[in-house]
DNA sequence: ACGTGTGAATTATTTCACAGCT
DNA sequence: AGCTGTGAAATAATTCACACGT
């Protein structure tokens, strides 16, 4: 390969963020490089895997030395856009909505909830300093807000609807808690979170 | 291939649960019978991946006629041992454990929440009906419960010693919602949760 | 001597395409 | 006519192995 590379594998992409919070943990400890050996120790893959991730974008090591993690870091931070807040919006208020929006995990890696939305009008008020409107002002929030992501977290048979609408309103990115399979159109990206299904995909081998 | 199969692919085994959620809704309609054209259709993958998925298994579908879902859901369910009820456990008891337990979702799927452990001793109580131990119970609680599946919701940096400990408990299925990538026997199963890492890899596509 | 980057080889996974049953 | 189950073919992903730079 020459410069840029085009149409990265998924797999590869979905790799990345496990480099950048290990190297971040590595940097915690002091760690100024780290060979792909040590990499793939840490998160149990092979150091072949790791380089062959790694070139698809450049040539960030040095030859008997290995990676340099600030740099690292920071190449691979610019790959995932990470170098950057992103504005994110919760839909559903409900108990799910109120655990997502009391969880720190976002905002420390810079993903901001700036509103939440919710049907309901009874519990429009605040969660967490996150102000909860009614789920028919979404499009003005969200294009005021700047918003790029949806967090979707009302029940599976309200999800697709509420997504339809996300859509509509220029949403980019969506993860969505909703226990199915949204329809998305190409150009918007989505995530699933559902704890069941992997429990489910673990008891196969519990029986082992 | 012959009778049973030996070593089905992971990748194959973590399409099942959607496999079974599908047909659960269909079932929901009224639906007796699906094709894999159908099935999908709604989950947006080819038909003969499906038919390839199944057939590791057996010969669940008739010729010209596609699936009795019924029958099927009972052929999956059975594959991934579902038709019986799963003890958990909850580890961490704080915002994200209380969540964990708090949601409904686990239980409506066979995954009962027995207990919950927690080292600080400050917050023994109840969380929703969930006793909530000392962590120096854990092996007696695991053992006198028949506790086969742990949920981890402590911070990151217990995570690895928590899992130890259920290990040596005899835990069979780990559920990890620390963000770090544990080191786990190969006799014990671990399935990661971390919505970051999901939004991290999203954001790759959020500029494209 | 160490450890990257990468073509080539290997292995895994998906898709094709069709015989055969209902 | 419709649709499964499955070998064969095609594509994708991983691993090997080594030339080469530090």
């Amino acid at each position: 390969m020459n410069d840029i590379e085009h149409d990265i594998p998924e797999i590869v992409i979905n790799r990345l963020p496990l480099y950048v919070r290990t190297l971040n943990d590595l940097k915690l400890l002091n760690q100024t490089t780290v060979s792909s050996e040590h990499l793939g120790f840490l998160l149990q893959t092979t150091p072949a895997q790791i380089r062959k991730d790694f070139s698809h974008f450049g040539k960030f090591g040095k030859q008997g030395r290995g990676y340099n993690i600030d740099f690292l870091l920071d190449e691979l931070r610019n790959i995932l856009n990470l170098n950057k807040t992103w504005n994110t919006c919760v839909i559903g208020a409900g108990k799910l909505g109120q655990a997502v929006i009391n969880y720190q995990g976002f905002k420390k890696e810079g993903y901001l909830i700036k509103v939440a939305f919710d049907i309901s009008t009874k519990k429009l008020s605040n969660i967490n300093d996150v102000e909860v409107r009614s789920i028919s002002e979404m499009n003005q929030y969200i294009k005021e807000l700047n918003i790029k992501i949806g967090i979707v977290t009302v029940p599976s048979a309200d999800a697709q609807g509420v997504i339809d609408r996300l859509v509509q309103c220029g949403i980019k990115g969506i993860l969505n808690y909703a226990p199915m399979k949204p329809m998305i159109p190409n150009n918007v990206s989505c995530m699933n979170i559902d704890p069941v299904l992997s429990l489910q995909s673990m008891s196969y081998y519990l029986d082992k």
